[in-house]
DNA sequence: CTGCCTCGAGTTCG
DNA sequence: CTCGAGGCAG
């Protein structure tokens, strides 16, 4: 017999470990903190120890996982599991809202409007208030019996809490919470082990875990939604009560959920939601809505698979999953080798991406990509394609891991990889890739701005060995041109005639072009605007350079041994020869102005200027343009489509203003 | 030495 | 846009 006052504890510490359990996960009010509530779970489990007799199938010590699978067994669903029809934009969600009233025979029909949450469906089976067992969706009608891993899930609840309801099978989504995800790859990144790409797949590898310990410790979670077979009093009658009537059960329902009287009121609310999705701490992937009165569903019926009382509004995909089919290797100007990924086309947002950056060696160890991987890819920024890290799930076979050449694959030199630095660098100052992508940077707009010398006739000279360094541009003639592909008489006078024009574009934008290493845009400018001629800059020694403002040991070092190397003062030679500019334009000091001592950072589009226009229209009022936003920035000046410099500015309080605001503190008033 | 602020470099698609 | 890393103030 077991010790009474043992049973009573163990009795005690399952009402009150599942009281906190409720709280936390169904009300989001949570009044035990969370060392406490592993306290009392640890209790519960010693007293379940020492005597076996006291456990119960519904008690919370289940919920940190039990015995390991072999395999998962079918999991037939008594009514089928439901597929939805998609909608894409709002004509196509008046076009249901048109088919669903003359089917129903009604002017108007409400409906409700749910998130559609980015997880795994499932469907729980409940008898006489017990969970007894569980199932993916599978393909609607058979699914896999995850049973014990769902009952680690804590917003699960193991047993019911009103009373009345004989039978019953929850439909609802397992999903991961990004703070979950988040702390779960924080782990991962710390014990050295690959991270996961997203919070969906990752959520649908734990829930197929053999062990179910280890989908415990993902931390998955749930939200209730729809009922299949049901045998129970007094039950809702619309699909905002049924919600209503699940949350009552003691299941963690979507907070979210409104009930639409018309289709302008849904079309609103995906619009809204379309807006704020990143505000929550769950992935959604679009709004489903529902006829509201389920009398009225039961009358429309199915269309096929499809129900014809409810559709799934899908938002504009931001992330795909495809086939990396090679990792490729480009050679940047500067002898940097860039890993990219070349992936099976893919649909991502309106455009076809078949191309990404991998980054460095590091980034790709890291993520644990490999050719042949199906890869999560995502836009950062809505722009820029980025790998996000491979699927393991679909990993059937050994792939191998990446590994960087140790040479370079154009000109096959040795490959310099310094320990602790990010990148690896072909060590041939000729190497042909870096010659041809020094002439595109030489030509490129921030640079000399060379109109019709962009990336295609850039190569093509450096490859037909017309031009060797970029002081070959100045030496081109029309007859020489004329033996390059599509190049006719017109082309050819234009492209002389800019590349004359570049003569004056004077010592700021030459030594950007020139490509020195650590010596941008920026630095240029101060060098060229502290030294005046190339002169002065060559004579200038490390001790003199780190006199100029933002220029320290490294860059001074940079800078003194690119005009150390025998070519490169032949090359400037050659640039003089030829009649380029090699001095600074007198700069013109404003430190007066309506806008003296002020600093600004452009982001998006503004409805009139180009963002040189704006930059230019500060500087001469004796501002400041800087790239990146910190507390030091006085203004954010937002157009169209502004990215997360917005959202920096707004968490730091900076002021943000438009394009008008910006033309009234311009003009001073 | 640390943490913040900058700048440099490479980036995709239409 | 993002990441890495240099410069510099505290």
């Amino acid at each position: 017999m077991p010790v009474p006052r043992a049973a009573e504890r163990a009795a005690a510490l399952r009402k009150q470990l599942d009281d906190a359990n409720y709280r936390y996960h169904v009300l989001d009010d949570p009044q035990l903190s969370d060392a406490d509530y592993d306290a009392l779970l640890r209790e519960l489990m010693d007293l379940e120890a020492a005597d076996p007799k006291l456990r119960t199938p519904d008690s919370p010590t289940v919920r940190v996982g039990s015995a390991i699978a072999s395999g998962f067994s079918p999991y037939p669903h008594g009514k089928p599991m439901l597929s939805l029809g998609n909608a894409f934009d709002a004509g196509e969600l008046r076009a249901f809202d048109e088919r669903v009233r003359k089917l129903a025979g009604a002017a108007n029909v409400s409906y409700t409007c749910e998130l559609k949450i980015d997880g795994l469906a499932v469907s729980l089976h409940y008898e006489n208030g017990a969970f007894v067992r569980g199932g993916t969706r599978g393909d609607g009608s058979v699914g896999e019996d995850v049973t014990e891993n769902l009952r680690t899930i804590r917003s699960i609840p193991l047993k019911l809490r009103g009373t009345g309801v004989r039978a019953i099978d929850v439909r609802g989504e397992v999903y991961f919470r990004r703070s979950d995800f988040d702390a779960l790859n924080a782990r991962r990144e710390a014990a050295g082990q690959p991270l996961f790409a997203n919070p969906r797949n990752t959520a649908s590898g734990a829930l197929r875990q053999l062990d179910p310990r280890l989908t415990a410790e993902r931390r998955l979670s749930f939200f209730a939604y729809a009922v299949g077979d049901v045998d129970a009093a007094g039950f809702p009658t619309t699909q905002f009560g049924l919600l209503e009537f699940l949350h009552a059960q003691g299941f963690a329902t979507n907070p979210h959920v409104e009930r639409a009287a018309t289709i302008d009121d849904v079309i609103a609310f995906t619009e809204r939601w379309d807006g704020e999705r990143e505000k929550l701490d769950y992935e959604i992937d679009g709004i489903v809505v529902k006829v509201d009165d389920l009398a009225l569903q039961e009358k429309l019926g199915y269309a096929g698979k499809d129900p014809r009382w409810a559709i799934a509004y899908k938002f504009r995909a931001r992330e795909a999953t495809t086939r990396l089919v090679r990792i490729g290797i480009n050679v940047g100007r500067t002898g940097t080798l860039n890993p990219y990924a070349e992936l099976e086309p893919v649909q991502i947002g309106g455009v076809t991406v078949k191309m990404a950056t991998l980054h460095n060696e590091d980034h790709i160890r890291r993520q644990d990509i490999r050719e042949g991987d199906v890869v999560v890819v995502r836009r950062a920024g809505d722009v820029i394609p980025q790998v996000v890290g491979p699927v393991l799930a679909e990993r059937k076979r050994k792939l191998k891991e990446f590994s960087m050449p140790t040479h370079c694959p154009v000109c096959g030199f040795a490959v310099d990889h310094p320990e602790g630095e990010a990148m690896a660098r072909c060590t041939n100052a000729t190497c042909p890739a870096q010659r041809r992508e020094r002439v595109r940077h030489f030509a490129s707009r921030g640079a000399m701005d060379i109109e019709g010398v962009g990336d295609v006739l850039a190569f093509a000279l450096v490859d037909a060995e017309l031009v060797e360094d970029v002081s070959g541009l100045y030496a081109l003639t029309a007859e020489r041109l004329a033996t390059l592909p599509r190049m006719g008489e017109k082309t050819i006078a234009n492209v002389l005639a800019n590349i004359a024009g570049s003569k004056k574009r004077g010592l700021a934008r030459l030594l950007f072009g020139l490509g020195i290493r650590m010596v941008g845009a920026q630095n240029a400018a101060i060098l060229a605007g502290d030294y005046g001629t190339i002169d002065a800059l060559m004579a200038a020694s490390e001790a003199d350079l780190i006199t100029s403002e933002g220029i320290g040991a490294q860059i001074a070092a940079s800078v003194v041994l690119f005009f150390e190397q025998a070519a490169n003062r032949a090359l400037i030679e050659r640039l003089r020869a030829a009649g380029v500019d090699l001095t600074a334009p007198k700069r013109e000091r404003v430190s007066a102005g309506p806008l003296a001592g002020k600093t600004f950072v452009l982001t998006g589009t503004l409805p009139n200027l180009t963002r040189e226009e704006a930059s230019e229209l500060i500087v001469n009022a004796g501002g400041k343009v800087i790239s990146a936003v910190s507390k030091k920035t006085n203004y954010v000046v937002a157009g169209e489509e502004a990215g997360t410099k917005l959202t920096k500015a707004e968490s730091l309080g900076i002021a943000v203003i438009d394009e008008d605001a910006l033309r009234e503190l311009l003009s001073g008033t």
